[in-house]
DNA sequence: CGTGGTACTGTGCAATGCGTGGTAGCCACC
DNA sequence: GGTGGCTACCACGCATTGCACAGTACCACG
């Protein structure tokens, strides 16, 4: 019998991170330096509801060991330590470029989805 | 000295595309059957420039597999047989889906790094 | 017969997000 | 004192997916 429900199969929101978590993550700390635990804080309070905290401390690391953050640990009296990450000039420039390629890809895509509405 | 030249690191557009492919794939067959080395030119020519031609077949095999597309072969009398593809009712859903948590998740990013604009 | 364009396929690689589990400090509650 | 819970970080392994590369095949033109 099996009528499987899923005519609407979940679709990989997770897939569509992939590039742009850098983004993100970058965006965020840009506002302010942030620990890990808080980066994904900000994240999911921006939208970002169900991004995994492994990815992000993975891509702070990333980040930082490419140069694009610095880092820096403060101790806090309640609680762990927090090892913070700051933007530097590197990070700026890795987020305005890759800023003005997430804007022009997502017009492209817009754009193929759109012509297919036309067409339809 | 080192004054290395990258300051604009190349960004991935390929990360960009994870999971906005099949989408893009989609959209482009529903327009009008089409096979694979054609669904590449259509891609190109709108905006996707260096879409490469392995991703888009297998993605077409992809989405054959998940039952999103069917299949028939068409002999070419100047040239290789064509395969062609052509969106069905599950493709369909599945694109309508999909484009919808595109624009959402789009939608997401934008605020992001519009508030990081704000704050800067 | 070689070159070049068309058309499809298979293999292996690399990037990256995620789940899981582990470590550790602190606090509250029973 | 033990237990549970929150904060905070990390490491391991997995799955997905786009891509480069190589290979096959067909045809036309010179």
């Amino acid at each position: 019998m099996q009528c499987v429900v899923a005519t609407s199969p979940a679709l990989d929101t997770s897939q569509l991170l992939k590039g742009v978590l850098d983004i993100a993550v970058l965006a965020v700390v840009r506002d302010e330096d942030g620990y890990g635990y808080d980066v994904v804080r900000r994240l999911r309070a921006r939208g970002l509801s169900d991004v995994g905290d492994a990815s992000v401390y993975g891509t702070l690391r990333r980040l930082y060991q490419s140069g694009a953050l610095t880092s820096y640990v403060v101790p806090s009296e309640s609680g762990p330590h927090r090892k913070y990450y700051a933007i530097n000039r590197v990070g700026r420039d890795l987020l305005a470029n890759s800023a003005k390629a997430w804007r022009e890809f997502s017009e492209t895509i817009d754009n193929v989805l759109a012509a297919d509405e036309e067409a339809a």
